[in-house]
DNA sequence: TATGAATGAGCCTTCATTCAT
DNA sequence: AATGAATGAAGGCTCATTCAT
């Protein structure tokens, strides 16, 4: 069962470094980047790149997993610092921020995914998929520690998760493009917590 | 370029039907559609396609700005319309949501062009600028008419127009691969509008 | 018979453009100049160009005759001018290397045709014939003459004019690659004489 | 590029066989000839010939540079027979000579690239380098014989190849469109001999 | 006479993918 | 497990040519 030598073992490396490499490629230069770009990123040939993903697709929707993955650990991370519940959610709302702000390899794929959705229905039904469930974990690990703590919602609970991964998303795809100043940030995050808050009557 | 007088008037038409036919193309297969596909809708070869327009990105910037004048031009009539100022920023949210539910081929472009953005110097820019135009907009138009009326913002006022098109913007990508259901979208209004009210004080 | 007002004159004054220019933009940008590139040199339409001739072949044989016309009336008043049969034969010579030192739209015209009569049986014709004509009028014009004064020649006199136009045609498209120096001139116009002399004796 | 070690022998092999075919494809149908020309000739894809080369200029550098090779060897070889320096001397120019005599491929692509380095500024470098590095040949190899011989130049000694060579590839530019007839031949040798003799005073 | 418009064939190049080794 | 080699489809673009006006 267990790998004799290095040689399974070896493939596993290999594969996370191609992972890696595409992560990392398709941040920088786009999802149109070539498998050739990634494959020399990776330190392997392209040949290599096919052996371990079925196609170009496929590398595609693992890396997708992958970065969910990265972001929302970051993102859990984040809450689960110690603090009462107003401030957990605000770390991490301003974890989730600085991700985008950055411009975080996962997210710039991320971001670039949703435009290549519509083209592409596995790719779409998967970060639709995704969505949900971090609006999912957004609500029962954020919203419901508000709500017990005696917070109303205003409006239907479930849209507020979408209210707010779609101001955050927004921001990120024009600060891709107009960027947010350091001077305006704190005056933005200011204004994503009030309209947060908002939501919630006391 | 441009006829000099009377011109063919053929020439003006072959162009806006490619013009036309790009958007649509473009917004249903995506900005890597090809310039064949384009001169088929248009009903023209390809070769003609080229004979308008100097190139694939030549079209794409022309086929960008035609689509913010026409959002533009469909919000401000929304505006335009009669009612207090607080109605009229209603109806103005209201349009420029209602085009990203209903997937306007405007729009669509638009936020493909944000991920192409990050590779495409020359449409960052024309991007960056467009966004900055329609900040400056929402600003002038919208809330100066808010703070005349006493209203009073809780944080920089600049931020309020970003932090608006990015919510708006942001819905519509996530709308795109998760949609927001009819009986959702009455909450998600009601939610934009709570949190924009939010920002400012009676 | 006579062209009534302007209408014949104006299309003879817009064929010579044409004509001109492709002259000049051959011998510039190469034989695979557009004929846009043409047209646009000569300030008419593209449409133009296609009206006066029939296609760029047709085009390129008239430049080729139209070329050959105006070397061939340089050289010859060279020659014409006074002097002794030897000094008018190191007049014309020293003229044929003057338009090709000096890179004559003509002469470069005429280099490059010989590259593509290869593949195209009526310019090799007419290149054929031009070449055999401007031998025959060395032959008879500047030889005869050397012989008429006694000279006699040592091998056949008809390859004399083969080697003359050969050696002068072969500087000219090294000289396009690797220059003559203004250094090296007077000696290889010297060479050129001694050789050329060679081939007679006294 | 090149295999490391053993390599896949069918790589090199296919390589040449490009080369091979773009040398006959060039010569036979002219430097425009196309890339799927060359690949058919080739029996290869088009595909693979940009796997081989980078481009068409690419592949037109390294055939040349092949040509070049080749000529030179065949001329060197030629020269190293043997016999006096005269007639060492002879034998170099007969089969310079031949080459553009029989049409050579390696002659006809290199005259075409004469025409075409115009417009193509590393063409134009290398073919340069190339001249210059045959007329320095023909200087050392070939000159400097009959100078120890005790052959004194009548000009300086350094525009004799030069002279050599342009009337070399004169001739072979205007024998591909007015042949020199078997009856025209020796005379024309003899007349380069003699003009080329003339260049030295005993 | 002259031209703007339109075309379609062809070209170079890129690239994901396959396969023998 | 890994790769070099090869492919074929597709794409953007150029350009000579045609034609109605």
């Amino acid at each position: 069962m267990k790998p004799r030598r290095s040689g399974y073992k070896k493939s596993a490396e290999s594969r996370q470094q191609v992972l890696d490499a595409a992560l990392t490629v398709f941040a920088e230069h786009g999802l149109s980047a070539s498998v050739q770009e990634i494959a020399d990123a990776a330190g392997l040939s392209k040949g290599s790149v096919h052996y371990h993903f079925d196609s170009k697709d496929d590398l595609l929707e693992h890396v997708l997993a992958h970065a969910c993955e990265t972001v929302e650990a970051r993102v859990r991370a984040a809450f689960d610092a110690e603090g009462t519940p107003v401030e957990k959610v605000r770390a991490a709302v301003a974890t989730m921020w600085a991700l985008r702000r950055d411009g975080a390899p996962e997210i710039r794929v991320m971001t670039e995914l949703y435009a290549q959705a519509r083209q592409n229905a596995r790719m779409k039904q998967a970060l639709g998929e995704q969505l949900r469930r971090a609006r999912a974990q957004i609500l029962e690990v954020g919203l419901q520690s508000l709500v017990a703590m005696g917070l109303r919602p205003r409006v239907a609970i479930e849209v507020v998760p979408r209210l707010l991964l779609a101001a955050l998303d927004g921001l990120a795809i024009h600060h891709a493009v107009d960027p947010v100043t350091p001077a305006e940030e704190e005056d933005l995050l200011r204004g994503v917590e009030v309209t947060f808050l908002a939501l919630f009557e006391p």
